[in-house]
DNA sequence: GCCAACGTTGGC
DNA sequence: GCCAACGTTGGC
């Protein structure tokens, strides 16, 4: 049992959106490092927390769970799709993915501002100047630290 | 809208 | 294998 984190705008799908649909296929993951977290390490019930970026707030918005074994993104095979790679083969997929179901939206954002106003935070990979990666690891000390701020 | 930081691509 | 050019992410 691992923690994660996982970034989505809010204006492209967010944890209202979420709570709605209940459970996701999180596609669109074009990032190998981000796409080797969900093939090789997620393992169905670990929890993540939903983070919203390019947002107003800008943080963590609730909590979600891996809810599938992983499977190859479709979307990678559709040259209508936003997320289309050529280079991804139905028979030797590039891209896979997990569904994440909805657990709980937090009664607030803990915005990234927040976080970063905490020492016990700071070795977050969320938190390390140029961190792009939209899927990430999360310390269970930090885990815990966070639960603790809402 | 800007731009720093980073990942990917492709020529050599 | 190197690295310049380019594209993307994401905070501000």
């Amino acid at each position: 049992m691992q923690y994660w984190l996982m970034k989505s705008e809010p204006d492209v799908f967010g944890i209202d959106d979420l709570a709605r649909v209940r459970r996701e296929p999180w596609d669109g993951i074009r990032n190998y490092q981000a796409r080797n977290f969900m093939r090789d390490q997620m393992q169905i019930g670990d929890r993540v927390f939903f983070y919203h970026s390019n947002a107003e707030p800008i943080g963590i918005a609730g909590i979600m769970r891996i809810a599938s074994a992983p499977y190859p993104d479709r979307t990678a095979f559709d040259p209508e799709a936003k997320y289309y790679d050529p280079k991804s083969d139905p028979d030797n997929p590039r891209w896979h993915l997990v569904d994440v179901e909805f657990e709980r939206k937090f009664r607030r954002i803990i915005t990234l501002a927040e976080l970063r106003e905490h020492p016990e935070l700071e070795e977050m990979q969320l938190l390390r100047k140029g961190n792009r990666l939209s899927i990430m690891p999360v310390e269970p000390a930090h885990w815990d630290f966070i639960l603790g701020l809402e």
